[in-house]
DNA sequence: AAGTTAGTGGTACGCACGTACCAGAACGGG
DNA sequence: CCCGTTCTGGTACGTGCGTACCACTAACTT
């Protein structure tokens, strides 16, 4: 069910961001109907009036989610200097992109992450977009490469790619995980030989 | 709650290994009362008087599931015969370690283990455990490469282990998903060049 | 035999969930 | 102004869950 009205509209765009929220602060568990209406100030009932099942409501916040975070990888493409992106701080740029930007609640957030990849096997309605978005990434982190001058062909990003995502999903199981840390430093041996 | 009598114990025991089941056919959250409760042919009640929690009751779960997953890492790696570990065949054996033994429901299975990897970011509790199996996964690994003739570094271990997990992570949004084809090809062109 | 401990199993409580329902309000085109 | 469509929001139903309770039985000790 979509909106038919401006206001409806926005109602319905107020759900879809505050289901985005829910799914990042606390992955695809967290989206309900009523914490959604909850976080976007609005009655339980208009959940289901905009969104015919969960599951719908589930795929438009990662959508909203994951073009979000493209949108933030191809800035960051844009405002890329070949001359100042030496082998750390490209590598920097490499995990930002891949793992979200460093913040304090750093594994918490890519943690998130992975249980979204890894829930999209239980979810098969969400494939479709989960490889669109997937494959823009991979494009993405294929361009930024030819852009600072270290050109690589796609398979190598799927290996770099796949390298970091195994670090991460080990680095989970540490006492106190530092996923970032351990992608770092499995990017670093892996790029440093060349 | 542990048992105190020989029938206790084999009754508890069964529960372990229903919920065990449960744990390989549908992930920990299939790891419920009622439903381990029926598994096993018991009445409810049991699954509360023998574990305090729910979260006691995965943690055996996991820990008999993994231990069993050892077991037959090490008889593999008793089993195997030197000279007879081609490129391939070996291949094959580090894989049939890391997702399973090959079967039917191919990717079923393997998402199941992967799930199991991320979902210890959300139950800390489970730290510990799996990061003891964790490592005894790595020295067998460790051990059949010495055994198999190409010794390798404990760090190269880690970082063949972390090319397969995240060949399957990114195997699982394919519309029709092969991890452990994904993760022969990687591990397939990260041996190969010797 | 009596009494303590361990185990058994049926039942119930409270909660959170997805979803459905529906009377009424707001809105927009004629 | 009016009326059909769109939207609103309070409420309710059914289900499944973790957990608690408790009368009862079996087994072992003294």
């Amino acid at each position: 069910m979509t909106a038919a009205t401006p206001k409806g509209e926005r109602r319905r765009q107020a759900l879809v961001e505050a289901a985005a929220g829910l799914l990042v602060d606390g992955g695809f568990d967290a989206i309900r109907h009523r914490a959604v209406a909850e976080r976007a100030g609005l009655p339980l009932a208009s959940t289901t009036y905009y969104f015919d099942s969960l599951d719908e409501l589930v795929t438009a916040a990662l959508e909203f989610q994951g073009n979000g975070e493209l949108a933030y990888g191809k800035a960051r493409l844009d405002e890329l200097d070949p001359r100042e992106c030496g082998g750390d701080a490209f590598i920097e740029l490499v995990l930002d992109l891949l793992l979200g930007p460093t913040g304090d609640r750093d594994a918490e957030a890519v943690l998130l992450r992975y249980e979204r990849l890894v829930a999209t096997g239980r979810r098969p309605y969400l494939r479709p977009l989960m490889r669109k978005l997937s494959g823009e990434l991979h494009s993405l982190l294929f361009d930024i490469f030819a852009r600072a001058g270290q050109p690589v062909s796609r398979e190598r990003v799927e290996e770099l790619i796949a390298l970091v995502d195994g670090a991460v999903v080990n680095a989970l199981i540490e006492i106190s995980p530092d996923p970032r840390a351990a992608a770092r430093r499995m990017l670093g041996k892996s790029m440093q030989p060349r």
